[in-house]
DNA sequence: GGCCCAATATATCGGGGTGATATATCGAAC
DNA sequence: GTTCGATATATCACCCCGATATATTGGGCC
């Protein structure tokens, strides 16, 4: 789900791939790095699904200059027309359009579960409203159970235990219900500031 | 590292893919789950660079039952006629030859790290020697502790933060640490063996 | 007995992700 | 003034996953 992350950063601001590689990187942090063999081309194919334009393409354009003389298109033809696509500081500018937003309000609904996709669209979650993001942290509490129970009947089932596939399945086991707890309060926060505007849900820590 | 895993498996008994397929999901759980996909195409790479062999091909080859008669053998020659390979209980038992259990220490050795890497190797674990064991938990335990201070710096480093975003680092954080905190028993564990042959090293919960 | 269905079993395909690599410029250090 | 590292885009081979195709065995069911 590369494309929830590009849409969700862009949603932000206009960047180009670079750019963008780095904010995803500041955002979702060690989860997702994602990389350029991956990122160009999906940039292509939203760009080809009208999920986002280019809003600012050539050589050095900066935004609080707007125009720069005659020269400038010029220039810019000149080198456009020696290199066409290729080159340093030829970036291209991305910017979502209402497509694009639509996308992405689809691509949030979507079920799928595992750790890298469900940590993408929690770090988007302001993007869309509480029910969704209820029934988004719901079914990963259920994805998590149904793991926990899968894990706890391996280990119960095991007769010949090797103490490192052991160790493993107790490890997974014990983050497993970490995780869950820690769903389990990003619900009860979510639910319990309903109908109450001021934080007095509790410090929390 | 599929061939990890395969190679892994097949050390301990020869098996036919689908139920590697099975084996496989049952030592490292929900962490990595193989689809035939890759499984297949894999075994089929593994055969061509001789880590593995057919040990036992055909129809309905039983281990208790070594012979069944005379027509046997004449019904299995004609059904390979009929259907070169394919076809059902045509099944292909893989065994590990030489090559591939140096093959297999060799992928032990690599220096991948991440979650699914890591998991595979721990559950071979019992396939290499202590200063093997040792070097690989300290690798991982370096990569997680990069991974919070990046973390660590990332969330320091935030102005504008949004809640969910926050959290999302927040509990990487604290995963984080309690990956550390358990390599850190394994380790304990390994170096605390040494020198000792009796498992007197203390009961451990 | 005959029929359907689930499980067994292998294989391929399209789509997409990763890491490596190529290309090209800018700014700064030396 | 040139080497070097960061910026910037793009492509490539390789591999993995999910879906799908194909084929047989065995068990339930009437």
């Amino acid at each position: 789900m590369i494309e929830l992350a590009i849409l969700g950063i862009l949603k932000e601001s206009d960047l180009h791939g670079y750019e963008l590689k780095k904010h995803l990187r500041k955002v979702l942090g060690p989860l997702s790095n994602i990389s350029f063999g991956s990122l160009y081309p999906a940039l292509a194919r939203l760009e080809r699904e009208g999920a986002v334009t280019i809003v600012e393409s050539g050589h050095d354009a900066a935004p609080p200059m707007p125009m720069t003389g005659s020269l400038t298109g010029e220039a810019a033809a000149f080198r456009s027309r020696r290199r066409p696509t290729r080159g340093p500081r030829n970036r291209k500018v991305y910017g979502i359009t209402p497509a694009g937003e639509a996308r992405l309000v689809e691509l949030m609904a979507d079920p799928a579960d595992d750790e890298r996709s469900f940590g993408m669209k929690l770090a988007f979650f302001r993007w869309c409203d509480r029910p969704t993001r209820l029934r988004l942290l719901e079914r990963r509490r259920a994805s998590l159970l149904d793991r926990l129970e899968e894990t706890r009947k391996a280990v119960a089932a095991r007769d010949q235990d090797d103490p490192y596939v052991r160790a493993l399945m107790e490890h997974d086991t014990e983050s497993t219900m970490n995780d869950i707890a820690w769903i389990g309060r990003l619900i009860a926060r979510e639910t319990g500031d309903e109908g109450l505007d001021k934080e007095t849900t509790g410090g929390h820590r």
